[in-house]
DNA sequence: CCTATACATTTGTATATACAATTGTTGTAA
DNA sequence: TTACAACAATTGTATATACAAATGTATAGG
């Protein structure tokens, strides 16, 4: 990826300018690549993410709460993002017996099934997007935005 | 940056997925970091963004398609991100005399005036944001993320 | 000259996201 | 016990973004 090649520029970017647009631009690489990769199975990235979650959970339910602050972006609304997943029968959702203010929410076989496929699916495409890269590189490369 | 405390996991994440969700956190680090220093100013990362490309012209127009070429994160309308530049004066639009479907898109003095501020407080971000980096580092990073 | 095609931008519309306000519930101190 | 603050989730609303369709203009072939 040449980062001047892609935004058209002739001019010289700094050091620090030249690693933010960097960042950027593979980030809007590897979105663009998971959302493709996950649009035909009617998933968002975000979606995914809460199932993962409470795949995660070992199918202790998990609130609203627990969800968001294990999200890789924070959503403001989880509620309808749930939402939706319920509609589509992926997850369950029902209200704390001990606490009425919270909500319970679980992963379906439904869900885990469909999640088993898109494993295989998001494997494929980590290993597109990392087919550059070596082992040692990629463990340089997470030194390095540790430091972030 | 720690990825496992953020999304609070115990799992043992593969080197794969680490990077992936590491560049992700990184990503929407930049991005709140940038939205919240341009927000007083009542401007977008994306907006900013045309701006820049807008001065880079030297007073050459620019029409709509090559501004979106040059956009860091490309737009799928930029007529309506430019129509907000113009609602506050700081671009002009007109419409090219030699071919009229295009569009010409100058920075006005305002417009340069208001980029000049934001120079400043953009550098002050992104020198924050880089604090822990060392000139060699950011080099390598900047190494490491051609690979994609 | 007329028609079809490509081009550049704009508009319409559905969906996503951000932020604030609201609802309903619980815990606590007077 | 009652009033109040804190909590958890939901809803409302404005704005942003994505994608497709439409508009207006230029170009090329018959």
């Amino acid at each position: 990826m040449n980062v001047e090649e892609i935004i058209k520029t002739e001019k010289k970017l700094s050091l620090s300018a030249r690693t933010m647009i960097h960042l950027a631009l593979v980030s809007n690489k590897l979105r663009e690549a998971f959302s493709c990769a996950l649009r035909p199975y009617d998933m968002s990235e975000q979606q995914f993410n809460v199932l993962r979650i409470l795949r995660g959970q070992q199918r202790k339910p998990a609130n609203l709460s627990t969800i968001n602050e294990r999200m890789v972006t924070k959503m403001s609304n989880t509620t309808r993002l749930v939402d939706k997943l319920i509609l589509k029968g992926l997850v369950d959702r029902e209200i704390c017996a001990q606490n009425r203010r919270k909500v319970e929410i679980t992963i379906t076989e439904k869900g885990l099934n469909l999640l088993k496929e898109l494993d295989e699916v998001v494997q494929k495409t980590e290993n597109i997007l990392l087919k550059n890269f070596t082992e040692k590189e990629l463990y340089e490369l997470n030194q390095l935005l540790d430091k972030f």
